[in-house]
DNA sequence: CCGCGGGGAACTGTATACAGAACCGCCAGG
DNA sequence: CCTGGCGGTTCTGTATACAGTTCCCCGCGG
């Protein structure tokens, strides 16, 4: 593997598992100290970051760009147009087969996230699973290029959710409802799953946890 | 500017305007003596047009992308959804005055496009403010940074379609219908009216040349 | 005549040296 | 005490040298 993937593999985790906050600056010498690159493949590294948001350049250099839960509604403003684009033409194109089969998995997630710690994100590859399967059935490149840097930013801020079981369980069922709308290749049904599903998941995320109402928010100083 | 900005902009105006052809190869050091720069800065200039998708790695080093007319639908299936929501967001954001000024100078620009050929430019220049003034009302940096990427293929295949006067004019009038229903504050009238005028875009993407790759031909056998 | 292997050339990936520019802190002046 | 200019320092931006790899071409053998 190229130095410059290492790097652009490594920041970029570290960006979107908070590691790195907003605002840190990305200096080149530091990184690539402390990646163990030059300063050449980290300069590919970065611009790549750039390009996909998780950066922005700030006066000299470059910093981890800004994020928050405010931006979550944005984020939601475009996802919603793109991700019920991608339900239709996967429902006039995908294998219907394929999905029933899927919406079969989740309905019986529920004991996979009752489960202890590792069920959940055994849950999670089960959603990852279903998101692959519609990008493919929906066999556009650009769609794909344009959900992308979506995606990367909601990884982000999901982290500062914490998903609840009670939370996944009505998430199972709303992906379940879409995987069967796309095995009967219902692409209205589908799109309408795909609404209330993205509806929930915003008022989730935007709804604050007690006793932590503000979680991305917080200044901690290092000691 | 930067030497790596000169070189990353030349190259993108070679691609888009096809002095670079889909599968030429971009050699670092053919470029990079073409454009007058060192290798380090066009190589960074080539990380941005891959991340855009005007390039693409092809074995050792990248190739100018491939993109065709097939390709057109599959941008517009991505460009509706997107343009749908950046309007319907406008309209409910936006300066309505602005787009009424706009919608009137839609209205005045059949001058413009039966002009000589000077006048199709200040008509283009048009229709680049009324999706600028679009993007600035949206108000979303995320929907800009998944629309951008569709724009620059879709500017990369309008040169295979030569706009003739009798488009241009619809065009403009379907551009007065958005405006005018964002002046209005419209939201589902501005959406219904970017759907009228993207499936007008799409067909006559679509109409001209099945077989003629040409553009210097003439295809007027309809009169 | 065709296939295969070796050598060479050229290209990419990486590291590093150098120059220009921006930021920070200090000092002097008001 | 505040402010403005100035110098030092450090960083980015760029160029270039070097190494590894891959591809191509030529020659040799079947």
């Amino acid at each position: 593997m190229r130095a410059s993937d290492r790097a652009y593999s490594l920041l970029r985790s570290d960006i979107v598992e908070w590691r790195l906050a907003p605002g840190d600056l990305l200096a080149e010498v530091e990184q690539s100290a402390r990646l163990g690159v030059s300063r050449t493949p980290l300069r590919e590294a970065l611009s790549r970051l750039v390009a996909e948001g998780l950066a922005a350049p700030a006066g000299r250099g470059v910093v981890v760009s800004a994020i928050s839960l405010a931006a979550v509604t944005d984020l939601f403003e475009v996802r919603l147009p793109l991700e019920c684009a991608a339900v239709r033409l996967a429902a006039h194109r995908g294998d219907p087969a394929l999905f029933t089969a899927l919406a079969e998995e989740f309905a019986a997630a529920g004991r996979l996230i009752e489960d202890d710690d590792g069920g959940q994100d055994a849950y999670y590859a089960l959603v990852a699973r279903l998101d692959r399967e519609i990008d493919d059935a929906a066999r556009n490149p650009y769609l794909l290029q344009a959900q992308k840097p979506i995606r990367t930013h909601l990884a982000r801020v999901r982290r500062l959710a914490r998903d609840n079981p009670r939370r996944l369980l009505a998430s199972a069922r709303e992906h379940e409802q879409i995987a069967l709308a796309l095995g009967a290749g219902n692409a209205e049904l589908a799109e309408a799953s795909m609404r209330v599903h993205l509806h929930n998941s915003l008022q989730h995320l935007r709804s604050p946890l007690p006793g932590d109402p503000d979680p991305h928010h917080r200044e901690e100083h290092h000691g």
